[in-house]
DNA sequence: TATGAATGAGGCTTCATTCAT
DNA sequence: GATGAATGAAGCCTCATTCAT
């Protein structure tokens, strides 16, 4: 990825998070990113291939993050305190893409769909195996562990929306609140969960703050 | 109302929570009220004031039905289940209208968002005092009460993403399975809550079932 | 057809006719007509539909002036010099459609290809079946009826290339040039063809005088 | 003229003749040829004077085969019969190259249009006079020599818009057919020309079967 | 010689909107 | 109240062409 394909999707993910996919002209966006319009189509086939790969490169990501933080032998209360950590903190850090990734699918065709859908399927299950695996154990108490994937999902994602960089709040207390939450909501006794270490996250240039929020 | 314009709002609710409102051309919408297109123009000054409406007529709607339903004297965990009870069927029995009402913001205009905003955080403002008269009582554990009242907006009207009028649960089951998880959250003891019951809600025809989900 | 649409038609079949469809722009076309770009789309769904039709009316016009023209009970001979004069007539009076009709097939469609095509093979097949039944009367000699169908058609068209309304020919001179050498060609006897009489043509408006020429 | 260029010209001829100049994009052309985009220009100074050479290049191939086949002493029937064969034969030998030397003048800029024009009529010229020396010796009979030039080259040219070269008809058959008919049409006796020896010819690499035909 | 990146102009088409009827 | 015709602005995208490498 040369610069002006940084420049491109730098400029998208800004411009997407704050008004839309549907809103962004492709004038707009080149003059974001610095380049002529007709450049972008050297990079992408179209408008939508682009919004297609930033919204695969999120839940990518996500998921990249997730298997490498994510601990091998635990009960698994220890993993939903560490997923908590890991999905938050990529939240935050990648706020805008975030917002794109959970707000946009309605405007990919049936097929990119699909690729987006599957991707979603993968991590979500991850997340519900390990509820389930909680409940066998005892630690967790969950009567649908699918539909309480997707809660947690919707629920954990929310950070992001009124998350902000310069305000009162480090991540690190984001993620005590919600493991607080999630970890009442589940029924699991110790409610003062032991610090969870996380590996050093790579740093991802293409984070940029977000202050539009309902 | 008249007939025309119940038609137009039927069909701009239909196109707009299924495809998005700037996916919407005015063309479309007409040919799916029955109507020609300028005929929009004798109802709404443009297609962003029809927005601006659909928007604040699902807000004013949620706060009319919570005052039509909230106990007025209780202690607040009675209350705040009642809210739950009211904010989810409201959700389920208008799901179109929700979705269009949370995610369409970002296409009004500075004006037009000032009165939605305030419009919202009226309703959010009654929610976080409710958590306030409780955590006063003892009856609710909640550190943060402004963030936790938007969490739970948002955890509750999430509902509305997942729920399928024709399948298994009930909208009595997704009160009760929410109702559940919030009062763990909230740390409040009895977890089987009495029967809430709910004054008759007058049928609304706007309401039409949505399939189109991530 | 209101004035609106026969501006357009007109302006189509100059601009087309001398520099083709493909160098011809809507924007240009409709500055031809005298409107907005955005007006063509109020008649045609889009450029290749006008083409279509631009096509599909000279081939109707076509044939329908042989319907119209042609001996319903005579030899091949008389029916051939009643064809020739017909086909001349009509692509004289209808220079621009005619060129326009006979070299713009390339820029269709698959489908609306198919559509020319057919309405070419009718036309065609009228004359192969008049040649046939000269041959079986002893009155024509043509050994390949049906590639004589096209080496006719071929031949009298190119009238329309060469022709200038103004020039020193009057039409019935180019009718009688033409039935000359077709009759020798097809060796039928008599060379001094008596006096084809034409019914009335209707006026047509559409026509406009063409001076690009190879 | 080293491989690259060939490929350049082969791949014109081909687009060119299928889909016509204006729809030739320099990129399908460079894809075609194998080659970058770019390279064109090494080669052409621009889309027109590729298009310029090749037509030329049409009717050079086109008067040197004359200049090489054409009786230097005999009667104009003769002179006639040879003209036909080289003409025809040429034509069904280049084909793509004839279809595009006599379509796509339209895309000429003013000036090269006057050079296409210049060889062109001197082409005609040579036929003209043919048949002026037909008409003198009284072996022919053409009471507009001028006009019939054009009408002959208009109909023998037309052979390649109807031959297949794995059809029926060899090339042989149809130097007899049209011989037949042009001497028919011009009134010479001898219908049963004796065989016409063609000096060999140079094998034309460039000629490409084409089968899109109206 | 050949290329990949870049561009400005312009292609077709659709948009929200207006207005006379 | 309702419409059909019309429009200017802007949408996405492709074009022929240039230039540094």
């Amino acid at each position: 990825m040369n610069m002006t394909e940084i420049n491109i999707r730098l400029a998208a993910i800004k411009l997407i998070s704050r008004n839309g996919y549907e809103s962004m002209s492709l004038r707009q966006l080149a003059a974001e990113a610095g380049i002529n319009a007709s450049t972008l189509y050297i990079y992408y086939k179209g408008k939508s291939e682009l919004l297609l790969e930033l919204i695969l490169d999120y839940l990518q990501g996500l998921s990249r993050e997730w298997a490498r933080c994510r601990p091998r032998t635990s009960t698994a209360d220890v993993k939903l305190r560490a997923f908590i950590a890991c999905h938050v903190r990529y939240h935050l850090e990648h706020q805008d893409e975030a917002m794109l990734g959970n707000l946009e699918f309605r405007s990919l065709g049936a097929e990119d769909l699909q690729q987006v859908r599957q991707a979603r399927r993968q991590y979500l299950k991850a997340l519900q195996e390990l509820l389930e695996q909680g409940v066998k154990e005892g630690s967790l108490s969950c009567a649908e562990p699918k539909l309480m994937a997707r809660t947690l999902f919707n629920m954990l994602t929310h950070a992001c929306v009124w998350y902000q960089a310069d305000g009162r709040w480090g991540i690190d207390d984001v993620i005590r609140h919600y493991s607080d939450l999630v970890l009442k909501m589940l029924g699991a006794e110790s409610l003062v969960p032991p610090p969870v270490s996380v590996p050093r996250t790579v740093i991802n240039r293409r984070s940029v703050p977000l202050e539009v929020r309902p």
